[in-house]
DNA sequence: ACCTGAACACCGTTCAAGT
DNA sequence: ACCTGAACACCGTTCAAGT
């Protein structure tokens, strides 16, 4: 289905231009009328596809939340969901600009619904109830797009950067602790473990949580 | 200190209006061209004391960030840190414009660290190496920063409305845990616990990791 | 059916000026 | 010192038209 219009256009070519412009260029740089410069054609031609650019972001997220699906492969309940989870951050990971642009909506497509069927099923499987493995998912959830919206790593080293340079300005009278931590906490900002580190705070203390509901496991 | 110029603006009155702003029509509805018109001035005279929409923008985020400071109270280095976390939820919650447009910068600010050396301090007064307290305030934050931003409580109801009508459309076959799931999953949309829930997960493990450093305790 | 330029109501910011 | 209109280079989108 390679674009059958007069210009080689289709809804998916103009969506693949729309990706590679957002990677590129960030939301800030991404219009409707660098998108047509991009696809060389009139500005007013993607209208004939999409109502408008609200709906043009929509159908874009829900065809890359499509590819976010990981393999379920095999394992406890906690090492499939942790794959799961990974699987979503580096996806996210590949297109933050995807992130920024999902703020002001919910991700309910079925291609992101995907994941919440896979993650449900392990949690309500391993004897969660439905209850606990939605709160789980949704934290879960909460959890990656916050790490890939306020950490994106390809930003890691400069706010490392800048954060050396904030701690070193405050007066250690003041913040005594964060003047002995500045280090750790300067490295925190570009360590690429960190996601991985509460992740597994996180499926900690869910197992906990399990474990006192089913004490015999 | 109200004001002393000749139409009575200062810095902090034009960021008193563009909270007001934002806090009323969102980031989208926020530009410098309203600002002026909110606060009866030409746009241009705002560039006599923020050299633009960015610096503005950051001047706002560094003063709102002071005010994030909760009380620290008595108890466990858990409850504590649990009070902090929420002092820090409530504040971006009554606010959600601030989340919107921190995206792209670090949360640096002498205000901003006021809570990080809060929380350093709890973690490293328990036994947390400066390295696990670093990576664990961080990972709190980004979890609380992606709450606000992907769940902001104004939005609940309509994103439960939007998750339910959603849900009800996939076929039973595809998505069978989901199709069961379905009110848990809208509910956890809308649940204002299910920060809570997610907090005191990270929390236990957190503290399954202390407990396994210092086994005496 | 598919595509588009012109026009309208918006932006942020530079510049040169007004008091 | 403090304030500002005009102008420039951008936006998204409506409309009326071209092939």
């Amino acid at each position: 289905v390679v674009g059958r219009s007069r210009l080689g256009l289709s809804e998916d070519g103009i969506l693949d231009g729309a990706l590679r412009l957002l990677d590129r260029d960030g939301l800030d740089g991404f219009s409707m009328r660098r998108l047509a410069d991009e696809l060389g054609v009139g500005t007013m031609t993607l209208y004939g596809y999409f109502r408008g650019r609200d709906e043009l972001l929509d159908a874009l997220i829900d065809r890359a939340s499509e590819e976010l699906e990981g393999l379920v492969t095999r394992g406890s309940w906690r090492v499939r969901l942790r794959q799961l989870v990974l699987a979503m951050h580096a996806g996210l990971v590949a297109h933050p600009g995807l992130v920024e642009l999902r703020l002001r909506r919910p991700l309910i497509s079925p291609g992101a619904l995907r994941l919440s069927e896979a993650a449900m099923s392990i949690m309500c499987d391993a004897g969660f109830s439905r209850r606990e493995a939605a709160r789980a998912y949704r934290s879960l959830f909460l959890y990656t797009f916050g790490a890939v919206a306020f950490a994106p790593p390809n930003r890691a080293d400069s706010d490392r950067a800048a954060t050396v340079e904030a701690l070193q300005a405050l007066s250690p009278a003041e913040y005594p602790t964060l003047g002995e931590s500045a280090t750790e906490v300067a490295d925190s900002m570009a360590d690429q473990e960190v996601f991985d580190f509460g992740l597994d705070r996180l499926l900690e203390g869910l197992d906990r949580l399990r474990r006192s509901r089913r004490p015999a496991a």
